[in-house]
DNA sequence: TGCCAGCGAGAACGGTCGTTCTCTACCCTA
DNA sequence: TAGGGTAGAGAACGACCGTTCTCGCTGGCA
């Protein structure tokens, strides 16, 4: 990738999530990215590709650092160590919620791809959840507590979201290894 | 509230909704409600009020329908009702998630006011659990689950996320339950 | 009937957007 | 040194936005 692309790309990082998509135009990305307008548009060729360029950047990174962290952790804690990242996360200043759900929000109606990437997003969000718990549902339900926090955390401004959804993260995580324990033993059928 | 406005936010709901609120012109909420542009500005001076009433009218059909829906059903069985309306919901034809959320991501940012309607009406859901089960913690994580399934049925496209809270919300509340039950017996202290 | 306040229709305005174009300066090659 | 292709700076363009203004009409009242 070209090194004016990452540039533009830094900047629509931090413009767009702070302010949205459509608040932030070509000419302030020119401007805090100190790429040409001509250069820029050499890279991507609308508006719409930087967004997606965007998103599939901060897609990577955002789980890369999120993988990182709890897998630091022993493989018993993991599920709590996701909730305690997120509970880093709600208190950085800057913190405006998911970028994914903003974009698509903002952008989902009119532009499908915007609302693939997104939707892409979540997938692999579950899927990360999948590889830590070896169950698709708990991973579903796991992944519906961690996107309630992020909703929670941004709209209602309560960093504690995280803790809450932790809490009751460990309840099912409970309840599934008991269930599943019982089964084994009873051995049904 | 003048028989125009109403036509207005009639209009401002389904268009705003559907397309998002920047995608959405002052002339054609004009042309959609049939109200002329001067009396527009009559009852809104600015768009953005536009916006609030319609969040504001929209947050208390969409709780009123939920709750009547609810308190249609056994006490035992409100909270798994609740999960069961956001399925229907899910199903609708043009669901596109939580106007609230939407909104908030578009203009949250710039917009103080929007994003303020966007935490009443995420506060009077939580609260609203809080009616259904007298317990604090536990309404949190049910609210948890709820805007986690908005979010995966809207961005993620799968309107069974209703059905897997609601199964994660009978553990959650079954868990509950048996812990006061606990509490209650042993007496501590 | 004459008059005036209020209305709707839509033009107008200033601003901003995404995108393209122009022009100038520069660098690499011959 | 001469020339041509490239890049950057920024003007230009057409479209659209939110908002205001104009203007002709209407309908109630003296």
């Amino acid at each position: 990738m070209d090194e004016a692309a990452t540039r533009v790309l830094d900047a629509a990082e931090c413009l767009f999530y702070e302010r949205g998509i459509h608040a932030v135009g070509m000419d302030e990305l020119r401007s805090a990215s100190g790429v040409s307008l001509k250069r820029l548009y050499q890279c991507f060729p609308a508006k719409e590709q930087v967004v997606v360029a965007y998103l599939r950047r901060r897609h990577s990174r955002w789980l890369g650092e999120m993988r990182a962290f709890v897998e630091g952790h022993e493989p018993g804690s993991r599920v709590a160590a996701v909730f305690d990242w997120l509970d880093g996360w709600f208190r950085e200043p800057g913190f405006r919620g998911c970028a994914f759900v903003n974009s698509a929000g903002e952008m989902g109606a009119g532009s499908p791809v915007v609302l693939a990437v997104a939707r892409e997003h979540k997938v692999a969000v579950r899927g990360f959840f999948g590889e830590l718990t070896g169950d698709e549902t708990l991973a579903t339900q796991l992944s519906l507590l961690a996107e309630g926090a992020i909703t929670l955390a941004a709209v209602g401004g309560d960093p504690s979201a995280a803790c809450q959804a932790k809490d009751a993260a460990a309840v099912l995580v409970d309840q599934m290894l008991s269930s599943s324990r019982f089964r084994s033993k009873s051995g049904h059928r």
